[in-house]
DNA sequence: CTGGATCCTCTATGATACTG
DNA sequence: CAGTATCATAGAGGATCCAG
């Protein structure tokens, strides 16, 4: 008997593919990985993150907030204060996230292979003109 | 104690953004879901996916046979008979997709009463220009 | 310090026509 | 039937400058 996984409604596909288009950009699941410990602030997240840009950083952060997974809370003074965290909700994203990573984590190497084998054939099938 | 999600370190980070983006693109999954019960050709993908495009589904196939995800079986017949089918690798994914695909059922509601949410707030600091 | 606006580039995707 | 190549378009992302 075949298992039943991946609900095969058409909402139920809609809203994982939301998700995870989402968490799967460049830089979601790294942001987040950063507010795990606790609030940061946005020159905080930037000096942990060499590699983003300000402005993929705010992006990124503005849209985590628009969903409910990041709080954003702005302190009135001068110069300004913002700090951002992980909502409760985004704290229960951490766990599928974490079955997925432990997943990536354990067959990364053996996809990279694949991806690798699955070159080299087609390298054999375009130049077959070998010694004959 | 916080907890310790999201393996921390920069490869495990690296290997998870990648599954992600790659099962996160617009087509992978629906694929994927097309297989679980078993090998499908290349023209029922399409007519089971109407909204996919001819090249879309052929790129689709070819990227998760080069993850070594699906396989293809190609019978030497003709007209041509090409069959995909997810491999023992591709049946492990299903798994933390599941998690996830019930997270996304679980919760999409509530982020989009959150991005709806967000996005009134939005309007409401363009135009604050009410009846005083 | 925070973060939005603008310009530019690269990639993803669709439509279409062509090949084995 | 299965799959590729070409062209066109939309969106992601970076660099930079400007504003509160």
């Amino acid at each position: 008997m075949p298992h039943q996984p991946l609900c095969v409604t058409e909402d139920s596909r809609q809203h994982t593919r939301d998700l995870l288009r989402r968490v799967g950009d460049t830089w979601s699941l790294v942001v987040v990985s950063q507010l795990v410990d606790g609030p940061r602030r946005f020159t905080e997240l930037m000096r942990a993150l060499p590699d983003i840009s300000h402005r993929m950083l705010a992006k990124t952060l503005r849209t985590l907030n628009r969903d409910g997974l990041v709080s954003r809370t702005s302190y009135p003074e001068v110069p300004p204060r913002v700090e951002y965290d992980l909502t409760p909700l985004g704290h229960t994203l951490l766990i599928p996230l974490n079955t997925l990573t432990t997943w990536a984590e354990t067959h990364s190497s053996e996809m990279e292979d694949n991806r690798t084998r699955f070159d080299q054939a087609q390298e054999n099938k375009h130049k077959p003109h070998g010694p004959l």
